[in-house]
DNA sequence: CGTCCAGTTGACTCACCTCAAACGTGGTGG
DNA sequence: CCACCACGTTTGAGGTGAGTCAACTGGACG
């Protein structure tokens, strides 16, 4: 199974939530694990005996439900540090949007670090997930379909972009389920903001944002 | 400004990021500040200089949209933590639901903390609220109104419950705003429950949950 | 040139929202 | 003790934004 030997270069980090491996860009923590588009990371209730940190490329986590709903947490990429959980199981899974390349760090459940202390750049990288998903929240919870399209377009445009033209690493489908929508509805509402012209769509994969103020007052 | 008041009995605890003053209750970290129900606690953009923990009573987390539109993050009940973030601003408001007992923790923003490590009980509270913000994303984005308010009554149910009936802490509104419904559609859900015979609703403010598995099967 | 699959578009439906009125309960004052 | 008010909640009627289902389009690839 490739989690076996994912986990490998991580042996070399033997302390417990510590980050020794780990310097500003990552790069030089060890070998770098490849994944190709859309392979699982891990899966949720997998053990969670690793944490990972995207060296380049995208990342989703995401959880399911027992019909196949499916709602991704987060889209992940190059410095982002995403698998730490509670306990001993990841409660979301993880895939790669695009080939990507993924660094894992090996750790120790919480409850048997006992009081071995912690690096504040990991509690950093954790609390910087903690509030995107507040941010995410209220965007799922209080945002109409304009306006989360809008705040995806913005948001992704800061992490990504090669300012002009935005290219998206995922699908409709998996812009879908980040923001709490159908495909259709995700279509629809792109195809909306380039008649209004707000948005160019030069091919499937890229958005022009012509007008950034209209998609600003979309995000209130 | 009573926030100022607030934050006197947490200078006792020097150490930027310790936990030194908390024991396992939290109640003999100092006196426990007292809010009214419905006081602010903290607003949103203000300085992030402590964060806190409930000793008694029903603290809420939310965000507000330019429009008024309001997001609740979290309820946070007794030895529940809130406040901590990332920068120096907190990026949440805290309000009292209830009358409540807090204890508040002076702090050092993250990006001064320098190589200071940090107590791992600290980030297993942070993973705790994470992990929450991660459920509740899924409420948020995929869930139907009745499964809302059956997660919502199982959740609350396990939180505050003195078994049988479920105590309310909070307004229709709060439920609503917890769970992106309007109140009248929280109402009208509860009043079909009650209709179905999976609740009883003795009075406004309790619950009493006849069929457990009813609501389970709701929660996937 | 045909196949495949992601994306788009259209027609229709429905879950939830909006607006409005009625209800209930707790507090206040006569 | 009761009349009244305030406010949170419930209920109803009607509207609408997003979902569903289905047909069509357009690149990518063999």
């Amino acid at each position: 199974m490739t989690v076996q030997l994912a986990i490998s270069p991580a042996s070399r980090s033997f302390a417990p939530w510590t980050e020794t491996t780990i310097d500003e860009d990552g790069l030089s923590a060890g070998p770098a694990l490849r994944y190709e588009q859309d392979r699982e990371i891990y899966g949720e209730g997998e053990d969670a005996d690793c944490y990972y940190k995207v060296v380049s490329g995208v990342v989703r986590t995401c959880k399911f439900l027992s019909d196949g709903r499916r709602q991704i947490d987060a889209f992940h990429v190059a410095g982002d540090v995403f698998g730490i959980e509670t306990g001993g199981l990841h409660s979301l899974s993880a895939e790669a949007v695009s080939d990507c390349r993924i660094v894992a760090y090996r750790r120790v459940p919480l409850d048997k670090a006992g009081t071995q202390s912690v690096s504040p750049r990991l509690l950093a990288q954790v609390l910087r997930n903690l509030s995107r998903a507040q941010d995410h929240a209220v965007l799922l919870g209080r945002r109409s379909a304009i306006e989360k399209v809008a705040a995806f377009l913005l948001d992704w445009a800061r992490q990504s972009c090669a300012s002009g033209t935005i290219g998206l690493a995922m699908t409709r489908q998996d812009i879908g389920d980040y923001l709490g929508l159908t495909i259709e509805t995700v279509s629809r509402t792109l195809s909306q903001l380039e008649r209004d012209g707000v948005i160019e769509l030069p091919s499937v994969r890229q958005i022009r944002v012509t007008n950034v103020e209209a998609l600003n007052d979309l995000n209130g």
